[in-house]
RNA sequence: CGAGUAAGCCGGGCAGUCGCGUGCGCAGCGCCGAAAGGCCGUGCACGAGGAAAGUCCGAGCUCCAUAGGGCAAGGAUAACGGGUAACGCCCGCCGGAGGCGACUCCAGGAAUAGUGCAACAGAGAUAUACCGCCCGGAGGCGACCGGCGAUUUUGCCGGCGGCCGACGGGUAAGGGUGGAAAGGCGAGGUAAGAGCUCACCGGCGCCCGGGAGACCGGGCGGCCCUGUAAACUCUAUCCGGAGCAACACCGCUCAGUGGGACACAAGGCUGGCCCGGCCGUCCCCACAGGUGGCUGGAGCCGCGCGGCGACGCGCGGCCUAGAUAGAUGACUGUUCAAGACAGAACUCGGCUUACAGACUAACUCGCCGA
RNA sequence: GGCCCGUUGGUCAAGAGGUUAAGACACCGCCCUUUCACGGCGGUAACAGGGGUUCGAGUCCCCUACGGGUCA
Protein backbone atom coordinates (compact mmCIF):
# COMPACT_ATOMS: atom_id res chain seq x y z
CA UNK A 1 0.00 0.00 0.00
CA UNK A 2 1.16 3.39 -0.78
CA UNK A 3 1.00 5.67 2.24
CA UNK A 4 0.83 2.44 5.16
CA UNK A 5 3.37 0.18 6.51
CA UNK A 6 2.61 -3.06 8.47
CA UNK A 7 2.44 -2.52 12.20
CA UNK A 8 4.51 -5.37 13.51
CA UNK A 9 5.77 -5.26 16.87
CA UNK A 10 3.69 -7.03 19.74
CA UNK A 11 5.13 -3.57 22.03
CA UNK A 12 2.99 -1.47 18.91
CA UNK A 13 0.09 -3.62 19.33
CA UNK A 14 0.37 -3.18 22.92
CA UNK A 15 0.90 0.59 22.79
CA UNK A 16 -1.81 1.04 20.60
CA UNK A 17 -4.24 -0.51 22.63
CA UNK A 18 -3.03 1.25 26.03
CA UNK A 19 -3.02 4.79 24.85
CA UNK A 20 -5.13 5.02 21.77
CA UNK A 21 -8.83 5.78 20.98
CA UNK A 22 -11.06 2.85 20.46
CA UNK A 23 -14.18 1.67 18.78
CA UNK A 24 -16.22 -1.19 18.18
CA UNK A 25 -18.97 -2.76 16.07
CA UNK A 26 -20.60 -5.48 15.94
CA UNK A 27 -17.70 -6.84 13.18
CA UNK A 28 -14.69 -4.79 13.91
CA UNK A 29 -12.74 -3.12 16.72
CA UNK A 30 -10.73 -0.24 16.04
CA UNK A 31 -7.62 0.97 17.72
CA UNK A 32 -6.52 4.44 16.79
CA UNK A 33 -3.50 6.37 17.97
CA UNK A 34 -1.46 9.53 16.49
CA UNK A 35 2.11 8.57 15.76
CA UNK A 36 4.19 11.82 14.89
CA UNK A 37 5.08 10.60 11.24
CA UNK A 38 3.49 11.08 8.20
CA UNK A 39 2.67 7.32 7.94
CA UNK A 40 -0.04 4.90 8.99
CA UNK A 41 1.16 2.24 9.91
CA UNK A 42 -1.75 -0.63 10.09
CA UNK A 43 -2.53 -3.70 11.91
CA UNK A 44 -4.68 -6.65 11.99
CA UNK A 45 -5.83 -9.31 14.58
CA UNK A 46 -7.47 -11.70 13.56
CA UNK A 47 -7.62 -14.49 16.56
CA UNK A 48 -8.09 -18.18 16.50
CA UNK A 49 -11.84 -18.07 17.74
CA UNK A 50 -13.11 -17.20 13.83
CA UNK A 51 -11.94 -20.30 12.81
CA UNK A 52 -9.53 -22.33 10.96
CA UNK A 53 -6.34 -21.25 8.61
CA UNK A 54 -8.21 -20.55 5.52
CA UNK A 55 -11.23 -18.35 7.31
CA UNK A 56 -9.16 -16.00 9.16
CA UNK A 57 -6.66 -15.26 5.68
CA UNK A 58 -10.01 -14.30 4.38
CA UNK A 59 -11.21 -12.35 6.84
CA UNK A 60 -7.94 -10.62 7.05
CA UNK A 61 -7.60 -10.00 3.30
CA UNK A 62 -11.25 -8.71 2.80
CA UNK A 63 -9.98 -6.00 5.64
CA UNK A 64 -7.01 -5.12 3.90
CA UNK A 65 -8.68 -4.84 0.35
CA UNK A 66 -11.55 -2.22 1.74
CA UNK A 67 -8.55 0.10 3.92
CA UNK A 68 -6.91 -0.12 0.77
CA UNK A 69 -9.44 0.80 -1.69
CA UNK A 70 -9.79 3.75 1.05
CA UNK A 71 -6.51 4.53 2.04
CA UNK A 72 -6.65 8.10 -0.12
CA UNK A 73 -9.27 9.21 1.97
CA UNK A 74 -7.97 8.39 5.04
CA UNK A 75 -5.88 11.25 7.72
CA UNK A 76 -2.20 9.78 7.73
CA UNK A 77 0.06 9.62 10.64
CA UNK A 78 -1.68 7.34 12.74
CA UNK A 79 -1.15 3.72 14.26
CA UNK A 80 -4.15 1.77 13.55
CA UNK A 81 -5.18 -1.61 14.66
CA UNK A 82 -7.96 -3.39 13.75
CA UNK A 83 -9.73 -6.58 15.21
CA UNK A 84 -12.00 -8.55 13.74
CA UNK A 85 -14.58 -10.09 15.95
CA UNK A 86 -16.15 -13.41 16.28
CA UNK A 87 -19.14 -12.52 14.17
CA UNK A 88 -16.43 -11.12 11.38
CA UNK A 89 -15.91 -14.87 10.26
CA UNK A 90 -19.39 -14.85 8.64
CA UNK A 91 -19.25 -11.43 7.29
CA UNK A 92 -19.53 -10.72 3.64
CA UNK A 93 -16.88 -8.19 1.78
CA UNK A 94 -19.54 -5.35 1.88
CA UNK A 95 -20.38 -5.77 5.46
CA UNK A 96 -16.84 -5.47 6.70
CA UNK A 97 -15.82 -2.54 4.25
CA UNK A 98 -19.11 -0.34 5.33
CA UNK A 99 -18.27 -1.41 9.18
CA UNK A 100 -14.66 -0.19 8.81
CA UNK A 101 -15.52 3.11 6.99
CA UNK A 102 -17.81 3.63 9.68
CA UNK A 103 -15.81 3.65 12.56
CA UNK A 104 -13.09 5.52 11.01
CA UNK A 105 -15.31 8.27 10.14
CA UNK A 106 -16.92 8.46 14.06
CA UNK A 107 -12.84 8.08 15.04
CA UNK A 108 -12.41 11.53 12.65
CA UNK A 109 -9.83 9.78 10.65
CA UNK A 110 -11.98 10.31 7.17
CA UNK A 111 -10.53 13.19 5.45
CA UNK A 112 -14.10 15.02 4.11
CA UNK A 113 -14.32 15.11 0.30
C1' C B 1 -30.57 -53.56 -15.41
C1' G B 2 -29.95 -53.93 -10.05
C1' A B 3 -26.81 -54.83 -5.74
C1' G B 4 -21.78 -54.88 -4.33
C1' U B 5 -16.06 -55.19 -4.05
C1' A B 6 -11.59 -52.91 -4.92
C1' A B 7 -7.93 -49.55 -7.44
C1' G B 8 -6.15 -45.22 -9.99
C1' C B 9 -6.88 -40.09 -11.19
C1' C B 10 -9.00 -35.01 -10.94
C1' G B 11 -10.82 -31.74 -7.30
C1' G B 12 -14.24 -25.72 -11.12
C1' G B 13 -12.95 -23.54 -16.21
C1' C B 14 -12.44 -19.04 -19.39
C1' A B 15 -12.16 -13.50 -19.78
C1' G B 16 -11.71 -8.24 -17.91
C1' U B 17 -10.30 -4.07 -14.21
C1' C B 18 -7.73 -2.86 -9.53
C1' G B 19 -4.26 -4.93 -5.84
C1' C B 20 -0.17 -8.44 -3.41
C1' G B 21 4.82 -11.80 -3.08
C1' U B 22 9.41 -13.60 -5.50
C1' G B 23 12.96 -13.68 -9.58
C1' C B 24 15.14 -11.19 -13.83
C1' G B 25 15.59 -6.51 -16.52
C1' C B 26 15.16 -1.03 -16.92
C1' A B 27 15.08 3.98 -14.43
C1' G B 28 15.88 8.08 -10.61
C1' C B 29 20.62 8.20 -7.35
C1' G B 30 15.47 10.09 -4.77
C1' C B 31 13.67 8.63 0.40
C1' C B 32 14.17 6.00 5.63
C1' G B 33 18.09 4.31 9.13
C1' A B 34 23.60 5.53 13.62
C1' A B 35 24.85 1.10 10.89
C1' A B 36 24.03 -3.67 8.89
C1' G B 37 20.27 -2.99 5.63
C1' G B 38 15.62 -1.43 3.64
C1' C B 39 11.70 1.52 0.68
C1' C B 40 9.40 3.75 -3.77
C1' G B 41 8.26 3.44 -10.13
C1' U B 42 7.84 0.22 -14.40
C1' G B 43 8.03 -4.41 -18.08
C1' C B 44 8.01 -9.77 -18.29
C1' A B 45 7.71 -14.68 -15.96
C1' C B 46 6.15 -17.62 -11.95
C1' G B 47 3.15 -17.85 -7.42
C1' A B 48 -0.36 -23.27 -1.96
C1' G B 49 -2.58 -29.00 -1.15
C1' G B 50 -4.24 -34.05 -1.93
C1' A B 51 -4.47 -33.78 2.29
C1' A B 52 -0.29 -27.95 2.79
C1' A B 53 -3.76 -30.58 8.63
C1' G B 54 -2.73 -33.97 13.11
C1' U B 55 2.63 -34.16 14.62
C1' C B 56 1.99 -40.60 14.97
C1' C B 57 6.69 -42.95 12.74
C1' G B 58 11.25 -42.84 9.45
C1' A B 59 15.32 -39.87 7.29
C1' G B 60 18.34 -35.61 5.44
C1' C B 61 20.52 -31.08 7.70
C1' U B 62 22.53 -28.30 12.17
C1' C B 63 24.39 -27.89 17.14
C1' C B 64 25.63 -30.43 21.87
C1' A B 65 27.74 -35.01 24.02
C1' U B 66 30.89 -39.36 23.14
C1' A B 67 35.35 -40.03 20.39
C1' G B 68 37.52 -48.12 18.85
C1' G B 69 33.35 -49.64 21.79
C1' G B 70 30.97 -52.45 25.92
C1' C B 71 27.31 -52.82 30.00
C1' A B 72 22.97 -51.11 32.57
C1' A B 73 18.46 -48.21 32.59
C1' G B 74 14.56 -46.43 29.42
C1' G B 75 11.83 -46.67 24.80
C1' A B 76 10.16 -48.99 20.16
C1' U B 77 8.98 -53.18 16.97
C1' A B 78 7.17 -58.54 16.58
C1' A B 79 4.73 -65.00 11.49
C1' C B 80 7.84 -65.48 6.75
C1' G B 81 10.29 -63.64 2.14
C1' G B 82 11.25 -59.22 -0.42
C1' G B 83 11.23 -53.51 -1.62
C1' U B 84 13.54 -49.00 0.28
C1' A B 85 18.32 -44.06 2.13
C1' A B 86 15.30 -45.64 6.27
C1' C B 87 10.74 -46.98 8.73
C1' G B 88 6.30 -49.05 13.09
C1' C B 89 5.61 -47.93 5.72
C1' C B 90 4.75 -50.78 1.03
C1' C B 91 4.47 -55.55 -1.92
C1' G B 92 4.06 -60.82 -2.03
C1' C B 93 3.07 -65.03 0.74
C1' C B 94 1.63 -68.13 5.34
C1' G B 95 -1.77 -68.80 9.44
C1' G B 96 -6.40 -67.24 11.72
C1' A B 97 -11.45 -64.63 11.51
C1' G B 98 -15.70 -62.90 8.40
C1' G B 99 -18.48 -63.02 3.60
C1' C B 100 -22.59 -67.18 -1.38
C1' G B 101 -18.69 -64.42 -3.87
C1' A B 102 -15.34 -60.39 -5.73
C1' C B 103 -12.77 -59.43 -1.34
C1' U B 104 -11.95 -57.51 3.62
C1' C B 105 -9.88 -57.58 8.66
C1' C B 106 -5.85 -59.27 12.43
C1' A B 107 -0.19 -55.18 18.17
C1' G B 108 0.04 -62.22 14.27
C1' G B 109 6.79 -63.96 19.09
C1' A B 110 6.81 -66.80 23.99
C1' A B 111 1.57 -68.67 29.01
C1' U B 112 6.09 -76.34 30.04
C1' A B 113 11.56 -69.85 32.33
C1' G B 114 9.33 -67.45 36.44
C1' U B 115 5.91 -63.94 39.12
C1' G B 116 1.18 -61.51 39.47
C1' C B 117 -4.18 -61.09 38.53
C1' A B 118 -9.06 -63.72 37.54
C1' A B 119 -14.37 -59.31 41.05
C1' C B 120 -19.49 -61.41 41.32
C1' A B 121 -21.59 -66.14 40.83
C1' G B 122 -20.37 -71.14 41.91
C1' A B 123 -19.32 -77.12 45.85
C1' G B 124 -14.77 -75.96 43.52
C1' A B 125 -10.69 -71.01 39.74
C1' U B 126 -5.27 -73.89 39.02
C1' A B 127 -6.95 -76.43 41.98
C1' U B 128 -11.99 -78.91 44.39
C1' A B 129 -15.64 -82.96 46.28
C1' C B 130 -21.47 -79.66 47.86
C1' C B 131 -25.44 -82.56 45.73
C1' G B 132 -25.46 -86.98 43.12
C1' C B 133 -23.72 -92.18 41.69
C1' C B 134 -21.34 -96.84 43.67
C1' C B 135 -19.24 -100.28 47.68
C1' G B 136 -19.03 -101.42 52.87
C1' G B 137 -21.94 -100.36 57.09
C1' A B 138 -22.98 -99.30 63.56
C1' G B 139 -27.92 -98.72 64.03
C1' G B 140 -33.18 -97.70 63.13
C1' C B 141 -38.29 -98.43 60.80
C1' G B 142 -42.48 -101.19 59.62
C1' A B 143 -44.97 -105.57 56.79
C1' C B 144 -44.67 -111.15 56.08
C1' C B 145 -43.17 -116.32 57.63
C1' G B 146 -41.59 -119.77 61.52
C1' G B 147 -40.79 -121.02 66.76
C1' C B 148 -41.65 -120.17 72.08
C1' G B 149 -44.64 -117.84 76.25
C1' A B 150 -49.53 -116.07 77.53
C1' U B 151 -56.84 -115.87 78.24
C1' U B 152 -56.59 -111.79 74.45
C1' U B 153 -54.24 -107.16 73.19
C1' U B 154 -49.23 -108.50 72.92
C1' G B 155 -43.88 -109.81 74.13
C1' C B 156 -39.19 -112.40 72.89
C1' C B 157 -35.98 -115.07 69.29
C1' G B 158 -34.80 -116.34 64.25
C1' G B 159 -35.45 -115.87 58.87
C1' C B 160 -36.51 -113.24 54.28
C1' G B 161 -36.65 -109.34 51.06
C1' G B 162 -37.69 -103.63 51.45
C1' C B 163 -36.78 -98.53 53.25
C1' C B 164 -33.88 -94.89 56.11
C1' G B 165 -29.00 -94.39 57.56
C1' A B 166 -24.27 -91.92 61.46
C1' C B 167 -19.57 -93.20 59.61
C1' G B 168 -15.55 -95.15 56.26
C1' G B 169 -14.10 -95.58 51.17
C1' G B 170 -14.39 -95.17 45.57
C1' U B 171 -15.64 -91.69 41.53
C1' A B 172 -15.23 -87.17 38.32
C1' A B 173 -20.25 -89.34 33.83
C1' G B 174 -24.38 -85.95 35.53
C1' G B 175 -26.31 -80.92 38.32
C1' G B 176 -25.67 -75.69 37.98
C1' U B 177 -22.43 -71.05 38.12
C1' G B 178 -18.98 -68.71 35.11
C1' G B 179 -15.35 -65.66 30.03
C1' A B 180 -12.82 -70.17 31.58
C1' A B 181 -14.44 -76.39 35.34
C1' A B 182 -9.00 -80.80 34.04
C1' G B 183 -9.39 -82.37 25.64
C1' G B 184 -14.48 -83.22 22.27
C1' C B 185 -17.82 -87.14 20.69
C1' G B 186 -19.07 -92.34 20.32
C1' A B 187 -18.12 -97.43 21.76
C1' G B 188 -15.97 -100.91 25.08
C1' G B 189 -15.21 -101.41 30.10
C1' U B 190 -16.78 -101.01 35.48
C1' A B 191 -19.68 -101.85 41.80
C1' A B 192 -20.15 -96.84 39.94
C1' G B 193 -16.77 -94.40 37.00
C1' A B 194 -12.45 -92.38 34.69
C1' G B 195 -7.68 -91.73 28.00
C1' C B 196 -8.69 -96.92 31.90
C1' U B 197 -8.81 -99.04 26.53
C1' C B 198 -10.14 -98.19 21.22
C1' A B 199 -11.85 -95.34 16.49
C1' C B 200 -12.36 -90.29 14.58
C1' C B 201 -11.29 -85.07 15.50
C1' G B 202 -8.21 -80.98 18.16
C1' G B 203 -3.49 -79.91 20.59
C1' C B 204 1.93 -81.54 21.80
C1' G B 205 6.67 -84.20 20.54
C1' C B 206 9.70 -87.06 16.99
C1' C B 207 10.63 -88.87 11.95
C1' C B 208 9.95 -88.68 6.47
C1' G B 209 8.62 -85.82 2.03
C1' G B 210 7.62 -80.81 -0.43
C1' G B 211 8.85 -75.41 -0.21
C1' A B 212 13.60 -69.88 -0.27
C1' G B 213 10.88 -69.60 4.35
C1' A B 214 6.64 -68.93 7.52
C1' C B 215 4.26 -73.48 6.62
C1' C B 216 1.83 -77.75 4.26
C1' G B 217 1.11 -83.27 3.63
C1' G B 218 1.98 -88.24 5.65
C1' G B 219 3.56 -91.72 9.53
C1' C B 220 4.72 -92.98 14.63
C1' G B 221 4.58 -92.06 19.89
C1' G B 222 2.97 -91.18 24.48
C1' C B 223 0.39 -87.18 26.75
C1' C B 224 -3.77 -83.59 27.43
C1' C B 225 -0.60 -79.03 30.40
C1' U B 226 -7.41 -72.40 31.89
C1' G B 227 -7.14 -67.33 30.34
C1' U B 228 -4.38 -62.80 30.49
C1' A B 229 1.95 -60.45 28.07
C1' A B 230 -2.39 -52.99 24.80
C1' A B 231 0.11 -57.04 33.58
C1' C B 232 5.39 -57.57 35.16
C1' U B 233 8.55 -60.44 32.37
C1' C B 234 11.50 -63.50 28.69
C1' U B 235 13.49 -63.91 23.53
C1' A B 236 15.13 -61.43 18.92
C1' U B 237 16.13 -56.77 16.42
C1' C B 238 16.74 -51.35 16.60
C1' C B 239 17.60 -46.52 19.21
C1' G B 240 23.09 -40.85 22.23
C1' G B 241 20.24 -35.93 22.94
C1' A B 242 17.87 -31.73 21.00
C1' G B 243 15.55 -29.34 17.20
C1' C B 244 15.54 -24.22 11.51
C1' A B 245 12.37 -20.29 17.42
C1' A B 246 18.46 -25.54 15.25
C1' C B 247 22.67 -22.96 13.77
C1' A B 248 26.14 -19.31 11.34
C1' C B 249 27.50 -14.32 10.12
C1' C B 250 26.96 -8.83 10.32
C1' G B 251 25.55 -4.52 13.24
C1' C B 252 24.25 -1.89 17.86
C1' U B 253 25.33 -1.70 22.92
C1' C B 254 25.08 1.69 29.65
C1' A B 255 20.83 3.78 25.62
C1' G B 256 15.74 2.36 23.93
C1' U B 257 10.53 0.11 24.05
C1' G B 258 6.13 -2.02 26.54
C1' G B 259 3.36 -3.13 31.06
C1' G B 260 2.53 -2.34 36.30
C1' A B 261 2.92 0.90 40.42
C1' C B 262 3.06 6.11 41.88
C1' A B 263 0.31 10.15 40.24
C1' C B 264 -2.96 13.89 37.51
C1' A B 265 1.36 16.66 41.84
C1' A B 266 6.14 19.45 39.76
C1' G B 267 7.51 20.03 34.59
C1' G B 268 7.01 19.93 29.00
C1' C B 269 3.86 19.83 24.17
C1' U B 270 -1.06 21.11 21.75
C1' G B 271 -4.29 25.46 22.88
C1' G B 272 -5.95 32.68 23.65
C1' C B 273 -8.01 30.22 28.43
C1' C B 274 -10.86 26.04 30.79
C1' C B 275 -11.99 21.02 29.74
C1' G B 276 -9.64 17.29 27.11
C1' G B 277 -5.52 14.70 24.69
C1' C B 278 -0.14 13.39 24.45
C1' C B 279 4.70 12.95 27.05
C1' G B 280 6.85 12.05 31.71
C1' U B 281 11.72 11.77 36.72
C1' C B 282 12.07 7.60 40.51
C1' C B 283 10.69 1.89 41.73
C1' C B 284 9.38 -3.32 39.89
C1' C B 285 8.72 -6.80 35.74
C1' A B 286 9.25 -8.05 30.64
C1' C B 287 11.31 -7.32 25.63
C1' A B 288 15.08 -6.43 21.58
C1' G B 289 17.96 -4.90 14.83
C1' G B 290 19.55 -7.21 10.01
C1' U B 291 21.30 -11.22 6.65
C1' G B 292 22.14 -16.26 5.51
C1' G B 293 20.04 -21.13 6.53
C1' C B 294 15.60 -21.17 2.14
C1' U B 295 14.90 -24.52 -1.83
C1' G B 296 17.84 -28.44 -7.69
C1' G B 297 15.60 -32.64 -4.72
C1' A B 298 16.25 -40.28 -2.12
C1' G B 299 12.77 -34.08 -7.59
C1' C B 300 8.88 -34.24 -11.67
C1' C B 301 7.17 -36.01 -16.71
C1' G B 302 7.46 -39.44 -20.96
C1' C B 303 9.24 -43.97 -23.34
C1' G B 304 11.67 -48.79 -23.14
C1' C B 305 13.41 -53.16 -20.35
C1' G B 306 13.33 -56.63 -15.85
C1' G B 307 9.92 -58.28 -11.87
C1' C B 308 3.30 -61.53 -9.98
C1' G B 309 4.12 -56.91 -7.26
C1' A B 310 6.27 -53.05 -4.05
C1' C B 311 10.20 -51.40 -7.01
C1' G B 312 14.73 -51.24 -9.92
C1' C B 313 17.69 -50.02 -14.41
C1' G B 314 18.48 -47.19 -19.01
C1' C B 315 17.43 -43.04 -22.36
C1' G B 316 15.21 -38.25 -23.32
C1' G B 317 12.96 -33.83 -21.50
C1' C B 318 11.67 -30.12 -17.49
C1' C B 319 12.89 -26.32 -13.30
C1' U B 320 7.73 -26.11 -10.56
C1' A B 321 6.07 -20.88 -4.03
C1' G B 322 10.04 -19.40 -0.80
C1' A B 323 7.10 -15.34 2.60
C1' U B 324 9.17 -13.18 7.72
C1' A B 325 2.99 -9.88 11.17
C1' G B 326 3.67 -13.51 6.84
C1' A B 327 2.10 -12.99 -0.61
C1' U B 328 -4.00 -15.67 -4.10
C1' G B 329 -8.10 -10.79 -2.45
C1' A B 330 -12.06 -7.21 -4.29
C1' C B 331 -15.65 -6.09 -8.24
C1' U B 332 -17.75 -8.17 -12.71
C1' G B 333 -19.12 -11.14 -17.16
C1' U B 334 -19.72 -16.10 -19.03
C1' U B 335 -20.15 -21.49 -18.75
C1' C B 336 -21.07 -26.25 -16.39
C1' A B 337 -22.70 -31.91 -13.29
C1' A B 338 -23.16 -24.98 -9.33
C1' G B 339 -17.64 -25.88 -6.55
C1' A B 340 -16.41 -30.13 -0.43
C1' C B 341 -12.37 -30.49 3.09
C1' A B 342 -9.19 -26.86 3.47
C1' G B 343 -3.67 -22.24 3.23
C1' A B 344 3.28 -23.79 2.32
C1' A B 345 6.78 -21.54 6.95
C1' C B 346 13.84 -26.04 6.62
C1' U B 347 13.08 -30.29 3.22
C1' C B 348 11.76 -35.28 1.85
C1' G B 349 9.41 -40.83 2.54
C1' G B 350 5.06 -42.86 4.96
C1' C B 351 0.81 -43.28 8.34
C1' U B 352 -3.65 -41.15 10.33
C1' U B 353 -7.71 -37.82 10.15
C1' A B 354 -11.35 -34.30 7.06
C1' C B 355 -13.80 -34.11 2.19
C1' A B 356 -19.16 -31.86 -2.49
C1' G B 357 -18.55 -34.20 -6.59
C1' A B 358 -16.34 -35.82 -11.65
C1' C B 359 -13.71 -39.42 -14.64
C1' U B 360 -11.07 -44.13 -16.05
C1' A B 361 -10.46 -49.23 -16.34
C1' A B 362 -11.35 -54.08 -13.48
C1' C B 363 -13.91 -57.89 -10.71
C1' U B 364 -18.22 -60.50 -7.97
C1' C B 365 -23.45 -61.88 -7.14
C1' G B 366 -28.65 -61.81 -8.89
C1' C B 367 -32.34 -61.21 -12.85
C1' C B 368 -33.52 -60.73 -18.12
C1' G B 369 -32.16 -61.38 -23.38
C1' A B 370 -29.10 -63.60 -27.47
C1' G C 1 6.48 -23.53 13.47
C1' G C 2 8.60 -27.18 17.24
C1' C C 3 8.16 -29.66 22.00
C1' C C 4 5.11 -31.17 26.40
C1' C C 5 0.71 -31.84 29.54
C1' G C 6 -4.54 -32.17 30.70
C1' U C 7 -10.22 -33.28 30.07
C1' U C 8 -14.69 -37.14 36.06
C1' G C 9 -22.03 -33.79 38.58
C1' G C 10 -23.13 -26.47 37.86
C1' U C 11 -17.76 -25.57 40.45
C1' C C 12 -13.29 -27.65 43.03
C1' A C 13 -11.82 -32.37 42.86
C1' A C 14 -10.46 -38.39 44.87
C1' G C 15 -10.26 -42.80 42.34
C1' A C 16 -4.71 -46.38 39.21
C1' G C 17 -8.47 -53.24 35.99
C1' G C 18 -13.70 -55.80 39.59
C1' U C 19 -20.40 -55.32 42.11
C1' U C 20 -24.26 -49.45 42.87
C1' A C 21 -17.83 -44.11 40.76
C1' A C 22 -15.82 -40.95 46.95
C1' G C 23 -15.95 -36.00 49.25
C1' A C 24 -16.71 -30.61 49.60
C1' C C 25 -19.29 -26.18 47.82
C1' A C 26 -23.71 -25.12 45.04
C1' C C 27 -29.07 -26.58 43.90
C1' C C 28 -34.00 -28.93 45.48
C1' G C 29 -37.24 -30.94 49.51
C1' C C 30 -38.16 -31.81 54.82
C1' C C 31 -36.88 -30.74 60.12
C1' C C 32 -35.08 -26.99 63.68
C1' U C 33 -36.27 -21.25 64.35
C1' U C 34 -41.37 -16.15 65.17
C1' U C 35 -38.27 -15.52 60.48
C1' C C 36 -33.35 -15.65 58.05
C1' A C 37 -28.53 -17.62 58.73
C1' C C 38 -26.08 -21.80 61.10
C1' G C 39 -27.10 -26.92 62.01
C1' G C 40 -29.51 -31.94 60.97
C1' C C 41 -31.83 -35.57 57.41
C1' G C 42 -32.84 -36.93 52.41
C1' G C 43 -32.46 -36.18 47.08
C1' U C 44 -31.11 -34.59 41.77
C1' A C 45 -26.68 -34.61 38.93
C1' A C 46 -20.60 -36.76 35.97
C1' C C 47 -16.11 -40.42 33.61
C1' A C 48 -14.99 -35.15 26.36
C1' G C 49 -16.39 -38.40 21.72
C1' G C 50 -15.27 -42.94 18.78
C1' G C 51 -12.71 -47.64 18.17
C1' G C 52 -9.65 -51.64 20.21
C1' U C 53 -7.29 -55.22 24.21
C1' U C 54 -9.71 -57.96 28.30
C1' C C 55 -14.60 -62.25 31.02
C1' G C 56 -14.81 -57.07 32.62
C1' A C 57 -12.09 -50.20 30.97
C1' G C 58 -13.08 -43.78 34.34
C1' U C 59 -8.30 -46.71 34.71
C1' C C 60 -4.41 -49.98 29.44
C1' C C 61 -3.63 -48.87 23.73
C1' C C 62 -5.02 -45.94 19.15
C1' C C 63 -7.74 -41.88 16.65
C1' U C 64 -10.62 -37.27 16.99
C1' A C 65 -12.29 -32.75 19.51
C1' C C 66 -11.36 -29.10 23.12
C1' G C 67 -8.30 -26.60 26.87
C1' G C 68 -3.47 -25.25 28.70
C1' G C 69 2.00 -24.77 29.28
C1' U C 70 6.76 -23.88 27.09
C1' C C 71 10.78 -22.43 23.36
C1' A C 72 12.82 -16.06 20.16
Amino acid sequence: MRHTEPLRLNRDFKRTYARGRSLAGPLLALYARPNRSARTRLGLTVGAKLGKAVRRNRVRRRIKEAYRLSEHRFRPGHDLVVVARVRAGGATYAELERELLRLMARLGLVVAP
